[in-house]
DNA sequence: GAGTTTGAAACT
DNA sequence: CAGTTTCAAACTC
């Protein structure tokens, strides 16, 4: 692949610069340049941190208006742009992927262009000067890496989470890159700035919101072909996305941008927010499209209405997110596009039951760490909320949140390893010898982790299935297990009771069910009902359904989703289209429940494994929706790369790989029946092909973890 | 921080 | 597949 060189870079850059200068959004930009304190703050004493989110303050169309101030950004950007865009070396290496080319085609010419260039430049930048320290190869990789959740400093969880996360290609790499910054966001940010994209406030308001950063993100947000514009935004939050989404949201952009200008700018910034939660909302316009959107919203209608302060010091995972989302659009979605307000509301809510620090980036990067251990439903919560429990997850999250294994003689490459387990790569918190779980040794990785998943397929699956929707637990649906979760294998434990981390379903907040083997159970998030005769598993007929359908869960771990719910996953971008993949979210190691947030009442589902939480974006394989059940799809797709197999590759390392069920999916599935079920929801990227490859060496394969396939239940 | 306990993972 | 060993997290002191 063609790399560029500074020069050409340069070149390019200027060519890029000049019309970027010529465009409406570049004047828009401009008459925003008053605008300062934004940089300062958060830019400034943040940036060594987390520069990525620096960059991205900048870069972001917000950003854009200080150029006067700092010209350099501007050339950065347009850098950026002929870089990444002309050769295709700043967003990914697989330029081959045609949604990604076409996706970065359709930027191209606006400000969104530049932006997305900016990002993937910013990411470039970051990563590889900062991130790695070994690996050569990584110059795409840490690209994924980094971008998610910048701060080379610290390399936290939540961006080695990211490494199996990214699944998307090119084009799509930025945007996962907006999207794990999006699911940062969301995690981190300032709940309130969620709703910021109201449609319906699309007004003035909305041109205030565009100074402050959303203008670009709006666009995206915007311009999904749908005609409901949250429902837009959440379809962005896909993997994929349609060339058609992206011009058209270039459109809204510019549609946008002249409302913007129209509007009073100096509304722009809320007074009372600190530099940081700025920081925070910048960080998350440029994240993610439909995000920022969302906190265009929020800021609009919003106003100086003062933010709520955080409630809850921990947050819940990614995967807690999604699941809260998506629990959330199930409500809200059943109303219809109007419901759009309603949706955002609704995740707006969630986000706000749990904590949402709006501290630094560094904050931001353990929170999501936590939030990863954090997910747990709100009852486990409840159940489980002692100081005690937490201790250990506080000492290891809170107090040193990137503290992660501590392997010695495993090599990091074995499921022992809550690294490797996790499908992330060890890091500085790591306290592991000899480890070989490191993008250096990515090969090593690969194999054994193949090796591994040969040995056992749901190696690598979630420990723990949840389904949180009450309604679920009720039983309302037959085809859904009554028990709110499901240990996938269940536990074996004996002397701790189940009322332990020792115990997988504690540890992942779940109660033990039918599969359990463990004695004396006292699991507090529900028991396994002792009916086992002989044996295992509970003997009475209606357990029986239970059983089969767990049988089929520790297959594919399926989950249910509400249809409506499905809607909405696009909002995250694991969950594509039909599939929703939820990255698994695991606690991390030991982090048990943590109860100090409030979760979202209403998660359709949520997937919880003990390990670290793996980042959802990488689930996003475009699941068959198929109901081939047996055989998750990551396998399948997988099958012939030596790593993994991904089908394409247009990298170098050829790992890239083209969605495969094509990741956007829009799975037929997703319309019609009553509940989706997601299957086999891998907890983390298989490194074999999927997600990891796509962190490590661009070996994006959908499907990994594609695996979920959503299927219509009954 | 060191040592023990525990149960999953790995091995036979 | 069952039994044993290995391993590292969880836990205790």
């Amino acid at each position: 692949m063609e790399m560029d060189t500074p020069e050409r870079s340069k070149v390019g850059g200027a060519s890029l610069s000049n019309k970027f200068e010529d465009s409406p959004v570049f004047s828009f930009i401009n008459s925003l340049s008053p605008i300062q304190p934004v940089k300062s703050t958060y830019a400034t004493s943040s940036v060594q941190a987390y520069q990525p989110l620096s960059f991205s303050i900048f870069t972001s169309p917000h950003a854009n208006p200080q150029k006067a101030q700092r010209p350099q950004l501007r050339d950065d950007i347009a850098e950026a742009t002929a870089t990444d865009i002309g050769s295709n070396n700043g967003c990914s290496e697989s330029s081959a992927q045609p949604n990604a080319q076409t996706a970065l085609t359709a930027f191209a010419p606006t400000k969104i262009n530049s932006e997305s260039s900016t990002q993937c430049l910013l990411n470039e930048a970051d990563k590889c000067t900062d991130f790695d320290a070994g690996s050569p190869d990584h110059n795409t990789t840490c690209r994924t890496f980094k971008t998610n959740f910048g701060p080379e400093t610290n390399e936290g969880p939540s961006q080695r989470k990211n490494l199996f996360a990214s699944e998307t290609a090119t084009s799509v790499e930025c945007k996962d890159e907006v999207i794990d910054n999006d699911w940062d966001y969301l995690l981190t940010g300032n709940p309130d700035d969620l709703l910021i994209c109201d449609p319906s406030t699309e007004g003035e308001e909305g041109s205030d919101t565009l100074a402050d950063g959303g203008a670009a993100n709006c666009p995206f947000l915007i311009n999904n072909t749908q005609p409901s514009g949250v429902e837009s935004h959440l379809h962005l939050g896909g993997t994929n996305q349609s060339p058609d989404v992206l011009v058209s949201g270039t459109v809204l952009n510019g549609k946008i941008l002249e409302q913007a200008q129209g509007g009073d700018l100096s509304n722009i910034i809320h007074k009372e927010e600190s530099q940081q939660q700025r920081g925070m909302r910048r960080r998350c316009l440029v994240f993610d499209p439909s995000v920022s959107v969302t906190s265009r919203s929020k800021m609009i209608s919003d106003g100086p209405k003062p933010r709520k302060a955080p409630a809850m010091p921990a947050l819940p995972g990614i995967g807690l997110h999604l699941n809260s989302l998506t629990a959330v659009s199930k409500d809200v979605l059943n109303v219809g596009n109007m419901s759009v307000h309603k949706s955002q509301t609704k995740v707006l809510v969630a986000c706000n039951s749990l904590e949402c620090p709006t501290g630094t980036s560094e904050e931001t990067n353990l929170l999501v760490e936590e939030s990863s251990l954090a997910i747990v439903p709100t009852d486990a919560v409840e159940h489980h909320n002692s100081p005690k429990k937490r201790r250990r997850k506080a000492d290891s999250s809170d107090g040193d949140a990137c503290k992660r294994c501590s392997c010695k003689k495993s090599k990091c490459l074995k499921l022992y390893c809550e690294c490797f387990a996790a499908g992330v790569y060890c890091s500085e918190p790591c306290a592991c010898q000899g480890c070989f779980n490191k993008p250096i040794h990515e090969e090593t990785v690969l194999s054994t982790r193949k090796q591994i998943e040969f040995r056992n397929p749901l190696a690598f699956a979630p420990k723990v299935i949840r389904t949180s929707d009450p309604g679920l637990e009720l039983g309302e649906d037959s085809n859904n297990t009554p028990a709110s979760a499901r240990h996938k294998r269940g536990c074996n434990c004996k002397k701790s009771n189940c009322l332990k981390k020792y115990c997988e379903c504690f540890q992942g907040g779940v109660g033990c069910s039918a599969s359990c083997r463990c004695e004396s159970c006292k699991n507090t998030f529900g028991r396994r009902e002792v009916f086992v005769h002989e044996g295992e598993g509970c003997g009475n007929g209606g357990d029986k359904e239970e059983e089969d359908l767990e049988d089929s869960q520790e297959k594919a771990a399926v989950q249910t989703f509400d249809p409506h719910a499905v809607d909405l996953i696009p909002i995250t971008p694991p969950f594509e289209t039909c599939g929703t993949l939820v990255k698994l979210p695991s606690y991390s190691s030991a982090k048990p429940p943590k109860p100090t947030y409030t979760l979202p009442t209403v998660i359709s589902s949520g997937l919880y494994t003990s390990r670290h939480l793996i980042n959802l974006k990488n689930l996003t394989t475009p699941i068959s929706c198929g109901e081939n059940e047996d055989t998750p799809d990551r396998y399948l797709i997988n099958n012939d790369s030596p790593h993994g197999g991904v089908t394409k590759t247009s990298s170098p390392n050829g790992k890239r790989v083209s969605p495969p069920h094509s990741s956007t999916g829009a799975s037929p599935n997703r319309k019609g029946g009553r509940k989706l079920i997601l299957k086999s929801i891998p907890s983390f990227p298989s490194l074999a092909g999927d997600g990891f490859n796509d962190c490590f060496g661009n070996n994006h394969k959908s499907s990994s973890f594609s695996s979920t396939s959503l299927t219509r239940g009954s």
